[in-house]
RNA sequence: UUUUGGGGCCAGACCUUCGCUCCGAGUUCUUUGAACAAGGAGAGGAAAGUCCGGACACCAUAGGGCAGGAUUCCCCCUGAAAGAGGGGGCGGAGCGCUUCAAGGCGCUUUGACGGACAGUGUCACAGAGAAUAUACCGCCGUGCGGGCAACCGCACGGUAAGGGUGAAAAGGUGGGGUAAGAGCCCACCGCGCCGAAAGCAAUGACGGCGGCACGAAAAACCCAAUCCGGUGCAAGACUAAAUAGGGGACUCGGCGGCCCGUCGGAUAGUCCCGGGUUAGUCGCAUCCCGCUGUGUCUCACGCAAGUGGGGCAACAGGGGGACUGGUCACCUUCGGGUGGCUUGAGAGAAAUGAAGAUCACGCCGCAUCAAUAGUGCGGUGGACAGAAUCCGGCUUAACGGCCCCAAAACUAA
RNA sequence: GCGAAUGUAGCACAAUGGAUAGUGUAGUAGCCUCCGAAGCUAUUGAUCCCGGUUCGACUCCGGGCAUUCGCA
């Protein structure tokens, strides 16, 4: 299951899109954040951008580290997001405290509540 | 053996599965190019703070003066340089010994360690007096008055020994001297000046002279000496794409604190409004060797420009070697060795991760044991912290372990 | 990454190196009022931290911490 550099967020354009236009989710550990592309654009696997802030998580080594973990959950569950979509996770103060199995228990459960929605688009 | 202080080193090891960044033999797609990929490499002692110093890049050719900033420079050594490091000298503080005391000696520790007769200013409160010293109490003398007297009061003088105030009271201690006192005189000490053994030097054993003339603070302004052009890899260079050859205002400008000087030139420059691009590549990666060039130091020749010799190694180029990791071949006393080839973290919303197992280490509990140790079982812990142009320092953060040196205490011989 | 600036009561600001660090507002208690508001009186509360210079530091100097800002 590879997780390359072309399956992640990379414009500080596509942040602020999926920031203004999309739906969010508190997961407790980080915040899931998601918006549909536009349609012009083909359908294709789904995209996805990690942040930790310095104020919520810590310095730089628990920042790498949150965003880390972040990362190898989606990487595992990428096949539970549908295409399309762009997503944004965002690291709560939580994500480091808890174990790493019960944060990937919490984004599954997130994924399937993603699978049925049809998150509005601004046409 | 323990404790304290100083210095140095390490920053658990290994295996399995999946994944990330860079390099990539090679394979496929008949090319430009794209996809896949064996294999290899992949955080620190502080990568941190950004406090100093450089390299490098651009801005003027980086020149002179003023302004501004930095440092101290008491000396020697290391270093490209440094608010860098090491050693010494000098001073302060503490402790011990000694002295009547001042002081001296030893040990530890510490010092942003030039200058207070170049100048300006400050020293609150308290206190009589605070920098041209000062007479409140006290001490002493003379005169007058009172009292039998001791003595008391007043006035005029002398006096810095004593009290008191303060952070600080204008050399200290002892003796002589005096009406009482005073470097007024003497001895020792301190201080200043001169000479001087020794030492590369700062410094200065020791000797002589001066009777004291010199309060603190320059981390107040300042003076002296030395150094510094500015901006920082978001420096900057190149390629591609896109928009516009707009409108308005002003003027010689480049010029970056200012001036001189210098350079360029109306098809010029600055500012504002409006519009567009904000994409990619390079800069961007181990260490050593002086071969060539740059730079710098030095010696010889020369009136000079310069020429020649030698030293240093920060930069550019080229060559060679070493080390780390890997691989292949050979040898082997199975510890390893030799040779060939290859590699040297380099991201850009920013790679080194996730899960599991074993061993070693620290701590806790239980069992075994008379007790400790050891052994066994179980639990638990591993800090501070993440490269972002590179290098030399400084500072700060922090769990634990190992080694060395010094001091003290205890035990044994 | 590189480079700057600022830290004083809960908040907004003062203070020449020299009393017990002030002012407004907020807080608390009391007075006033039928009850509140306003007003009056009293009171609590601070120099970001650690060192150094000085007789004496919010002030001067050094180091740290925090916050804010600028640069393609």
């Amino acid at each position: 299951m590879n997780f390359r550099a072309g399956q992640r967020l990379r414009r500080n354009d596509d942040f602020r899109a999926v920031r203004e236009q999309g739906r969010r989710m508190d997961c407790g550990a980080f915040l899931l954040t998601w918006r549909t592309r536009p349609a012009d654009s083909q359908p294709s696997n789904p995209r996805v951008g990690v942040v930790a802030s310095r104020a919520s998580v810590g310095n730089a080594v628990h920042r790498n580290r949150a965003k880390r973990r972040l990362r190898e959950i989606y990487r595992r569950h990428q096949t539970f997001v549908p295409p399309g979509l762009d997503l944004v996770l965002t690291a709560r103060a939580a994500l480091l405290r808890l174990e790493f199995a019960d944060v990937e228990q919490r984004f599954a459960n997130a994924c399937r509540k993603l699978m049925p929605a049809s998150p509005p688009t601004n046409g």
